[in-house]
DNA sequence: ACCAATAAATGAATGCCATTCATTTATACC
DNA sequence: GGTATAAATGAATGGCATTCATTTATTGGT
């Protein structure tokens, strides 16, 4: 006899334009947790996050809102299953394999790209504990382990990251911005040196000021980083 | 004949108990926004920003929640308001005092401070146009002022501010992070340099972890600015 | 000095939103 | 086979920002 056929696999899509379900346990069931991180992105990418709101969500899903909390304690819960699946899209593989310089360079590159789409997950996410985020753990370990090899200071490494994670975040904010953010309107006049100088970069005519910005600040980190390693590291 | 006696200087404070007042226009102007951003900042400092409601607002103010709408735009513009009090707070004294790498450094720390315990406002401000804050202008100007005093490539003063800003932001977050944000929980096993390395920073004991983060990540920036700059900083 | 326009308040309503609860139905385990 | 549990519906609930009609006072023009 063959074996019991595995479980149903949860939909993970949207509802197809079925007729109404009725109450009661479905036989088949609807919701899973990657079902409703999936919904969510595609809610995110087609509304942005003005759109996603728990009933937005359980109608991608074609389900009651209520139906949603079998899943999830909180729509906080939701922004937290999202960090997590993109955590797992941030690039570590050059940790252990290229030098040390230029894996963090990949990796907060890397980092920077998938958040700047996603900033509004910033402030949970830089707040929450790491214990329920598997992959968000797996990305540190992946980063902490490339760091040890190369022979980063022991004590330093957290806090290294750490710093790291902060530039990110602040600069995936900066990404999101206004051109004209640095337009200083009608009281140009009173801040001249500002002016001069916000004038002096559009010269440079930058296809993306806000990469400058990182770039340069991502150099100035890893390079003071690096001198502040007495014998420099290694790989 | 004296002078008029100048319009009566509206009422900064809450409301004190008095009776109700009726509809219509009241002969003394009761609100303005350097009242509202006192009331919010009054409030915050008491419930936290989750107790920042247009509702609780008012009433501090003593004043029905539509009353406010006469004075700002909406919520976020209450932000704004904030945002740019704060702004006035921060320490940007030592440029053209101090040495470059030690103005840079005050102002760091003292921005990240003021702001540590604003961090819902962040989303807003780094978003935000600059041209309906003038104190936020004020601080640039001066910070700008400072490094073209001492030399810092003119092309490059608003992309290193931008950054610097960016991990100012990011680790006003981090300040806010509980203090087991890094305890792997039951699944410490399968990330072993991560753990060890958390582990071997708390073994440092330092009373606050986040400031030696900051620091870190500060003084690399410093350093990695100073050391881009072909002939080094005057000042 | 009057009158129209405007400023600044009240209070009632609107619509959205996350979340909860009672209820119903199906499944899993002892 | 029966009971606890899982997973859905649908109907509240309370909080929230915001809008609107209305009322009253002030201001600016002639």
């Amino acid at each position: 006899m063959p074996a019991p056929s595995p479980a149903p696999e949860p939909a993970s899509g949207a509802a197809v334009g079925k007729s109404r379900r009725r109450a009661g346990r479905p036989m088949a069931r609807v919701l899973d947790q990657a079902g409703i991180t999936t919904a969510a992105l595609q809610l995110i990418s087609a509304k942005g996050y003005n759109g996603l709101t728990m009933a937005a969500l359980a109608k991608t899903l074609g389900v009651a809102p209520s139906a949603l909390y079998n899943h999830v304690a909180s729509k906080d819960d939701v922004l937290l299953l999202l960090e997590d699946h993109l955590a797992a899209m941030v690039d570590v593989s050059a940790f252990g394999v290229e030098p040390w310089a230029a894996a963090v360079r990949q990796w907060a590159w890397s980092y920077r790209d998938v958040f700047s789409a996603h900033t509004p997950l910033i402030p949970v996410i830089a707040v929450l504990p790491v214990a329920n985020a598997p992959k968000t753990l797996a990305m540190y370990e992946a980063v902490t382990a490339g760091f040890r090899e190369a022979g980063f200071p022991e004590e330093k490494i957290i806090s290294a990251i750490v710093a790291l994670e902060a530039f990110v975040f602040g600069a995936a904010y900066d990404v999101t911005a206004p051109e004209d953010i640095f337009d200083a309107g009608n009281l140009a006049e009173q801040v001249p040196n500002f002016t001069a100088a916000v004038d002096r970069l559009a010269a440079e005519r930058h296809p993306r000021p806000t990469d400058v910005a990182f770039s340069l600040g991502l150099e100035a980190l890893i390079a003071g980083f690096s001198a502040m390693t007495e014998y420099g590291l290694r790989g």
